[in-house]
DNA sequence: CCTACCGATCGGTAGG
DNA sequence: CCTACCGATCGGTAGG
């Protein structure tokens, strides 16, 4: 007998994709060495030494977390995706749709940082190579297409605004944590009426 | 015979410098849970045991050094000694001296980092009340003398501020990591021609 | 502040 | 994919 081969979603797969879950919840409350195999094995419903069925091991069960579900995987689809009858609408668009990803899931950001503290960025370089020819094109277009402050790469438009981006949703978290009152705050709104009006000059 | 009670540095006090600088290199290099009691230990020349000495526990250990090091404590005090002859200078002038020295020291940004996600940012709200009066008197006193955007309260003002100077840090760190050739990416500089065009309007 | 040690838990493996 | 188990290491303590 051979196993049926298509099935909606086999067995194995099945049990896959619950380990990545299971582990992406663990790696991002309780960082890479704060979480446990064995508490992973049971989230995903098995016993610890089936995880190596799947897994080589604890590194390269992060690193599957990593590739589903670092920021940079949201953020540069939803930056490409944007839509508006301007650059300005089109980059408002883009950071509205991904604060609203990175604050709606705080381990997304978690996870961004942990890698970088943890792994000290090891996986960034294979993200990179795999993400930015798009973000890159895209930004090379947008920055042909308007007119910058001096000494502004194509690169450098796309840092800064990520950058404004992440500024956001990371101030906001930690100013809440440390006791602000929301309301008082800058939304990703102020930050964007701040950074397009500082980068976007009048052609 | 009692000790001699205006030593230097009196005994007990160097070694438990020494613990707190080997537990913040090991801190910010694998994080809360990845570094070990052990380590620390050998890298402050005294045996596991005595660190209990000194600190009631890891969590202590790790409270202390963040007390001492978490880039709050270094942002708000040059925030306020930053000077120059005007609003804009001021702030240029800061931003640069919280650059140099975010960047001279990786481990900074780390712990901040580290906090939040190891600890969920227990620790915020205690060096919040510590520095935020200050910081806050300042920045009220600057949103009064400058023109901002509508809806930009002063507690805003401060928040995007320091966003910005910490995207500056972090998205050079990623680019760097990622194999963007660092010529190409913006620093505190072109970060600030953005920022303060923005949000410094016509009095 | 050291020696010696505690129980607990870690990631991972062998064999089925 | 489970059972049973490995050696290693963890944070912390007792007693001196």
């Amino acid at each position: 007998m051979t196993q049926p081969p298509d099935d909606p979603t086999p067995k194995g797969e099945r049990t896959r994709q619950a380990l990545l879950d299971a582990a992406y919840q663990q790696f991002v409350q309780r960082g890479f060495h704060g979480a446990s195999i064995r508490v992973i094995a049971d989230g995903a419903g098995i016993t610890p030494g089936g995880i190596y069925n799947h897994f080589a091991g604890k590194d390269d069960l992060f690193a599957a977390v990593v590739l589903a579900h670092h920021p940079l995987t949201r953020i540069f689809p939803q930056l490409i995706a944007a839509t508006g009858n301007s650059a300005e609408e089109r980059l408002r668009n883009a950071a509205q749709r991904i604060t609203d990803e990175l604050t709606a899931d705080e381990g997304l950001l978690n996870l961004f940082f942990i890698e970088m503290i943890e792994c000290q960025g090891a996986h960034l370089a294979t993200l990179a190579t795999t993400l930015m020819p798009k973000a890159l094109a895209f930004v090379s277009e947008l920055h042909a297409s308007v007119a910058t402050p001096p000494g502004i790469t194509p690169i450098g438009l796309l840092q800064t605004f990520v950058g404004t981006v992440l500024a956001t949703v990371f101030t906001r978290r930690f100013l809440a944590s440390a006791g602000a009152p929301t309301a008082a705050l800058a939304g990703i709104e102020q930050f964007m009426d701040i950074y397009l009006h500082g980068i976007l000059r009048e052609e």
